[in-house]
RNA sequence: GGUCUCUUGGCCGAGUGGCUAGGCACCGGUCUGCAAAACCGUCUACUCCAGUUCGAAUCUGGAAGAGACCUCCA
């Protein structure tokens, strides 16, 4: 295995990178989680399928990977109220619920819909709420560096200090000055030194529902400090991956360079991995842009724009066919097509545990497509280039299938592990749904296809005819093949 | 307005200075009682203009269009 060669592309230099462990043979990756005031949606199913792809990779490479992914329950403002409100009660006051059963209601369809993609769970999944303490102390910390200020019970980050002892905007490629002289006037800016300042913390108003005592008030942390102090607590001073959404890379994450380079007195974090959004008519999806479709409703079809219910995996397999760092834009013509290719793709992985050895039949080269795909992998997580490699598998185990290629034992079982590793340890697909997992049904199907096959042995076509169009009805599709006739799921 | 990115065939999407991924759709063929599936084949692109080069879709410059960030956002 390549598991030496792993190129990622660094945001923070702009480059692809070899992948260096600072702990020889151990990974430590921090993934920005969902902010849990809101279903989730289509948007939430980029960050984590691609870094449930890095997790699996490296763990599938050899790595023992201690992946963290928080979730935000607490803390990020809302801009369209006039007072900075907190989003989780915000959302409490309108529900009238508890502003932790909010949160938990959607961590619960957050981990429901995540588990229906098989994204598997991070290692540790902490809560910004669980975690006040932490943020208090790294606040303090960094106050008493004399980086940040503390006014009107607030305390503000000094970005303009920060910028003249460690340079500010690496990450975002941000100048300072320019920014400065660019700031639009927004409300509360007056208790800030300088308009680039961002809050560690923050004083509650009194109609606030989520606060706690601090030091400096009764409020709540500031929008960037929680994963600064969740990672360093989980995986570190200094840590190999953190990633997360392109639109987190400004302000969020500059601000956890400027807090993590000042509290713990390191860059902590040795490669920036950022996926791209996903587009629906060539405009980001998200929840303030009211064009976004919740994952129920994808599983459902009940979505004005959606013409049909899309299975997890189908959502699954039409991420992966594109790059993480591209756009990757949504339609149903697109969705379809990559049902129909999941399926085939499925179809055949099925397909080649039941296919027989030749003996002395020439080599065909799995080993060469089994290289590529580690390849395509190692080059910054190119899925589609790997899944290209994976179709050339499929056409050969249709080949041999249909009797045009004949494969010798060796790379019979190589096939066999290459689908075994790529289709389901590292991209986590699931053929369950494809039906054929449930004994009765099975039993029910062989029955009938018993009968129909009686029928079509008298070529009475009619019965045949009928039984075949019945279960098309029901969406099922019987494939006569040489061998018999096979049935699958539309 | 500032910063940055992108522009590939009917659709989605890779990629590289020359040998032109992949999926889906379409069309033709094989197979089939007829289909479906599968296989084989066809079609074959790189926004525009100029430059560098033996050669550019790939590098450089310019134009047009689109998008992202600058404000919570995956």
């Amino acid at each position: 295995m390549n598991k030496d060669k792993i190129f990622i592309y660094n945001t923070l230099h702009k480059k692809k990178e070899l992948l260096e462990p600072i702990t020889p043979g151990k990974i430590g990756l921090y993934v920005c989680g969902p902010t849990v005031y809101g279903e989730p949606h289509l948007g939430h199913t980029r960050p984590a399928i691609t870094f449930d792809i890095v997790f699996r990779y490296l763990k599938h490479v050899g790595y023992q990977v201690r992946y963290v992914r928080n979730i935000t329950d607490v803390g990020h403002l809302e801009n369209d109220a006039d007072e900075g409100e907190d989003k989780i009660a915000k959302k409490a006051r309108l529900d009238q619920l508890e502003p932790m059963e909010v949160a938990q209601f959607y961590i619960d369809s957050y981990h429901f819909a995540m588990d229906k993609l098989n994204v598997l769970r991070p290692s540790i999944e902490p809560r910004a709420s669980g975690h006040i303490i932490e943020q208090i102390e790294m606040v303090q910390q960094i106050l008493e560096k004399g980086y940040a200020y503390v006014s009107e019970g607030s305390v503000y980050f000094d970005v303009v200090k920060f910028d003249q002892d460690f340079g500010y905007g690496k990450l975002s490629g941000r100048n300072l000055d320019e920014m400065i002289s660019n700031t639009r006037t927004l409300d509360g800016q007056d208790e800030k030194r300088n308009s680039a300042d961002f809050a560690l913390w923050k004083k509650a108003a009194p109609e606030h529902i989520m606060k706690w005592n601090s030091p400096w008030s009764l409020g709540f942390p500031g929008w960037h400090i929680e994963c600064t102090a969740m990672s360093t607590k989980y995986l570190g001073d200094h840590f190999d991956i953190h990633g997360g959404g392109m639109d987190l890379i400004f302000p969020h994450h500059e601000s956890e360079v400027c807090q993590s380079t000042v509290a713990n007195g390191i860059e902590s974090v040795k490669y920036w991995m950022h996926n791209n959004m996903i587009t629906i008519n060539g405009q980001k999806m998200g929840k303030s842009l009211n064009n976004f479709i919740t994952l129920n409703q994808f599983f459902t079809g009940d979505h004005p724009l959606l013409e049909q219910a899309y299975q997890p995996m189908t959502i699954r397999f039409f991420i992966l066919q594109a790059h993480y760092r591209g756009t990757l834009d949504f339609s149903n013509e697109a969705l379809q097509a990559a049902d129909k290719g999941y399926k085939r793709l499925m179809t055949a992985v099925a397909t080649a545990r039941e296919l027989s050895p030749t003996e002395g039949a020439e080599n065909i080269g799995i080993q060469k497509i089994m290289d590529e795909c580690y390849d395509a992998m190692n080059d910054d997580f190119n899925t589609p280039i790997t899944i290209a490699g994976l179709f050339e598998a499929v056409r050969i185990t249709n080949s041999i299938k249909d009797g045009n290629l004949k494969i010798n034992k060796e790379e019979l079982t190589l096939l066999n592990q290459l689908f075994q590793a790529f289709v389901f340890d590292i991209f986590g697909l699931l053929e369950s749904e494809l039906g054929g997992d449930d004994q009765l049904v099975d039993g029910l199907m062989q029955t009938i296809i018993n009968i129909r096959t009686e029928a079509r042995a008298k070529k009475d076509w009619a019965t045949s005819d009928l039984i075949r169009d019945e279960l098309a009805k029901l969406d099922i599709v019987l494939k006569d093949g040489k061998d018999g006739t096979s049935w699958s799921k539309k």
